[in-house]
DNA sequence: ATAGGGTTAG
């Protein structure tokens, strides 16, 4: 176009930058900020932002931050820009020091900026600050947004408290399509199967129209289960509805029928997909496939077929047909294929791999060579690379060795009996009977004391901060926090509790009358020490809680005049503390408790 | 015409 001499005006700018920031051409986003600065376009501030995103999008921070703080005038698109530069980076601190510094700049974060913090928690398991950004959105009164409820919803779930999503799915309108993908897709996280089936034929007959985001995210559920005939027949759908020509989803099936042990199935669906289509994650559902049923020669065949095909093979593809090798005793193919990933691909080992090659060796007959291996890893073993090791020896009758493994589980693993049960089958075969009756014996010990086993799951209930024990929060806040900490507002962090009280009356204005008249009872968390009289009652966990430039909550009891309640409680809502919530009326005397 | 939620592997 400026070749051609073509017009450019702002419009073009602003459509070729975000193309930039996605390619990651910083030269060709370099030429337009030098069109830019040609035409005076400077001051726009659309043009800033599409500039500020692209810097950060090209990964040149220096950049993005020299336009963003050029600016006289920012607003959220601004901040959310620079927001997700910062998460780009892997600094979610930043992040959210930045969203507060952008409220007290007086620009209003909105969906958008909540959505972005919100999915970062999510995939970094960070409940604690998604718990908090739940609370702040409260306060922003952005919770009923559609797309706020949907990053809620995938945040809850990626850090396994699939109860909340749901509890913040129930209230969604359930008219779009997205709330229902990151709900389905939650369950499949959560391994909850039924669930998801359950949820999918509500969302049929709810009429809400499911597109290929839905399936990818629904599919898995039928591989949870692996029940066949259902799965013919959600097969038989996506044939009909010509779904299946998604080749992603084609995966899906295949990983289904590999699930349901119908290899020939899955592999007949796996050659329908068109070869160009056969990615690394493609080969990656039918190589293990193979494996996990006992086959591993066609495991083997299909990773070099897969290589021949021009795929570079990573972790996860070595690792399936390792354990392929194991599984089917292909000692010679598997050590070949270690080297290979030794020497061609630069991959560094990861203890799945050496569990394979340790149990490889040890099962066909060479522990001494597996206990090399061992020896030799640059990392500690774990315990499943010792109870490789303790199987082989079970297999034959190696005590010495045994030992050697056991003694190293007993200590990863006080409570697993299972070790102490192949150490004694070991004893028992070469006929040390008195080794093998102490076994036994520790084994009683073990279940006597209750130990708790090592492969329990441990379900991951939300810590909380502190709660309200007798004046607890309100049902329906209660219902979406659990009755936690809903989160820090700004506000100074070294002030005393005697002023904070002052401050807070003091937010009433003068010429009204029916005010808040006292402060019964003020609990504040500061700088991550929760105090009450100057006194610290307890830690607070949440990081976000010890932002410089201080962040506080509050949890305040007021008294009000009698059926002021309201009046009062509406004007704070749309004070300049702003966000304020209230958690419950303890009595008609209009006594209440603020979450500030 | 600038920011953007749900979506793949062992």
């Amino acid at each position: 176009m400026v070749d051609d001499e073509v017009i450019v005006d702002i419009a073009t700018v602003v459509s070729v930058l975000p193309v930039s920031g996605f390619l990651k051409a910083l030269e060709v986003g370099k030429r337009v900020y030098e069109l830019v600065k040609e035409k005076g376009w400077e001051k726009e501030i659309v043009v800033r932002n599409a500039l500020v995103d692209m810097f950060a999008k090209c990964g040149s921070m220096a950049e993005a931050r020299s336009v963003f703080n050029g600016m006289d005038q920012r607003d959220v698109v601004t901040c959310t820009s620079l927001i997700n530069a910062h998460i780009l980076n892997g600094d979610l601190r930043a992040a959210v020091r930045l969203c507060f510094s952008m409220v007290l700049e007086g620009v209003r974060p909105n969906s958008v900026t909540l959505a972005s913090l919100l999915s970062v928690c999510g995939e970094s398991n960070n409940l604690m600050d998604g718990r908090c950004l739940h609370g702040w959105a409260i306060r922003q009164k952005l919770e009923s947004d559609v797309m706020v409820e949907t990053s809620l919803i995938d945040m809850y779930a990626k850090c396994n408290c699939i109860d909340l999503s749901f509890q913040v799915f129930k209230r969604t309108s359930k008219k779009k399509t997205v709330p229902w993908n990151a709900i389905l897709a939650g369950c499949i996280h959560n391994r909850l199967g039924n669930e998801a089936i359950k949820l999918f034929k509500e969302m049929l007959i709810e009429g809400v129209k499911p597109d290929g985001a839905t399936l990818k995210s629904f599919l898995p559920a039928y591989a949870i289960h692996a029940n066949l005939q259902q799965a013919m027949n959600m097969h038989s759908y996506l044939v009909r509805s010509g779904l299946l020509s998604n080749s992603e989803i084609a995966i899906a099936v295949v990983d289904i029928y590999s699930k349901c042990g119908c290899l020939e199935s899955a592999h007949m669906v796996f050659n329908g997909i068109p070869d160009l289509n056969k990615d690394i994650y493609a080969w990656s559902v039918i190589i293990p496939g193979y494996g996990a049923h006992g086959n591993g020669e066609v495991a083997v065949s299909l990773f070099t077929e897969m290589v021949r095909a021009g795929v570079k093979p990573n972790e996860v593809t070595f690792g399936s047909v390792l354990h392929a090798c194991s599984h089917a005793g292909l000692v010679d193919e598997g050590l070949d294929l270690f080297n290979f990933m030794l020497r061609n691909y630069q991959i560094s080992p990861k203890t799945d791999h050496y569990t394979c090659i340790v149990d490889l060796l040890g099962r066909s007959g060479r522990p001494d060579e597996a206990y090399d291996i061992i020896r030799t890893m640059p990392f500690s073993p774990n315990h499943a690379v010792w109870g490789a090791l303790l199987g082989a020896c079970v297999i034959h009758g190696n005590v010495d060795l045994g030992e050697i493994a056991a003694k190293r589980l007993f200590e990863l693993e006080p409570g697993n009996t299972g070790n102490y049960v192949l150490m004694a089958k070991i004893y028992s075969a070469v006929g040390r009977w008195e080794d093998a009756e102490n076994m036994r014996r520790i084994i009683n010990e073990i279940g006597l004391r209750k130990a708790p086993a090592h492969n329990l799951i441990q379900h991951s209930r939300p810590r909380f901060l502190f709660t309200l024990k007798e004046k607890g929060p309100s049902k329906d806040l209660q219902e979406l926090t659990d009755g936690s900490d809903i989160g820090p507002k700004t506000f100074p962090a070294a002030t005393s509790v005697a002023t904070l009280k002052e401050s807070f009356l003091a937010q009433w204005p003068k010429e009204e009358e029916d005010g808040p008249r006292t402060v019964k009872d003020l609990k504040l968390i500061s700088a991550g020490k929760i105090l009450e009289n100057n006194r610290t009652l307890g830690e607070c966990q949440s990081p976000l809680c010890d932002i410089p430039g201080g962040l506080t909550t509050m949890h305040v009891v007021v008294q009000t005049p009698p059926g002021k309640d309201e009046e009062c409680l509406n004007w704070y809502r749309s004070s300049t503390w702003g966000l304020l919530r209230l958690m419950k009326v303890i009595s008609n005397s209009a006594s209440c408790i603020f979450i500030i």
